[in-house]
DNA sequence: AGCATATATTTCGATATCGAAACATTGGAC
DNA sequence: GTCCAATGTTTCGATATCGAAATATATGCT
């Protein structure tokens, strides 16, 4: 009995429904961050930012900030922390000049190129303990869930 | 086609299913913790910290990073600013003396015993968007995930 | 052209978060 | 009783994170 909380029987399947999945993130990401951290020497949001620039080419902190789910002031931070390490550059829009355009240095692209196939391989390690079947249920509510919720 | 990862069809699997999974959490803890902060003042942590207390009784820092699966040291930050704010006390324990409980005044009780049900209430109202049946789908299956990656 | 508004980004101040190291206390070995 | 290892907490330095305010640029209206 997960929940200690006294209300309507909907509020405690829906509450006990969410710790479940509160604490299933929080391991997953538990098995992997730290990895990502010893390894490499990235955080969560530093990999999010290189990996988004890796595959999608330069953006700007706006595109990034739709990316990773941060806030603008966020990404402000982590891609300072990333050019002060030589891993990306930022480079005003060449006639909108208010964007500053986030792009790879080859540094950048090389650490990403490493850092992705063991993060992946992490990930889906992690992941095993379930059956594909139950994989696949897992992504198809979570994805009904997070779509009626995205932001209007 | 959420991932542009080009791996075993296993690993496309877990990190789609992966993807879907943390978006899904950010979009509900999205749903609520704004709430949480301009209602009440609280944090996300502090929120937790006041919540244990209140239905466990007085804990230490120690349990208490147990139940908020945060570091200690974080655990130190977020009592520090709820004794600041006059929401929690520190008291040395009687017998073992390295331990330092945390209580609630009447303050504290009072503000968790306000921002609870309103709490509650938004995450069941964020979940509504799932069927009963789905919800325990996600939540065995969260559950399960959880369980088999939970610290040895 | 001038100006108000909208958009893009950064700055600022506060809290969270971690790991490693420091500190305090306990409890066992001798 | 003394010492040492284990345990519990805090300190320290770094990054993340947010919202509000500031800044810079663009765009539309007149």
């Amino acid at each position: 009995m997960p929940t200690k909380y006294k209300g309507t029987s909907r509020e405690i399947l829906a509450l006990d429904t969410f710790i479940k999945l509160a604490r299933c993130f929080a391991s997953v990401q538990a098995q992997v961050l730290p990895h990502l951290q010893r390894d490499f020497g990235l955080t969560e949001s530093q990999f999010a930012v290189l990996e988004a620039v890796f595959h999608l080419g330069p953006l700007s902190p706006g595109q990034l900030c739709q990316k990773i789910l941060r806030s603008g002031s966020n990404v402000t931070t982590v891609v300072d922390n990333l050019e002060r390490d030589g891993l990306v550059t930022r480079e005003r829009h060449e006639t909108d000049r208010r964007i500053q355009m986030v792009s790879l240095t080859e540094h950048g692209r090389s650490v990403i190129t490493g850092a992705l196939p063991a993060h992946v391989a992490r990930i889906a390690a992690a992941l095993t303990v379930l059956s594909n079947d139950e994989q696949l249920v897992l992504g198809r509510i979570c994805r009904k869930l997070g779509i009626a919720l995205a932001p209007a």
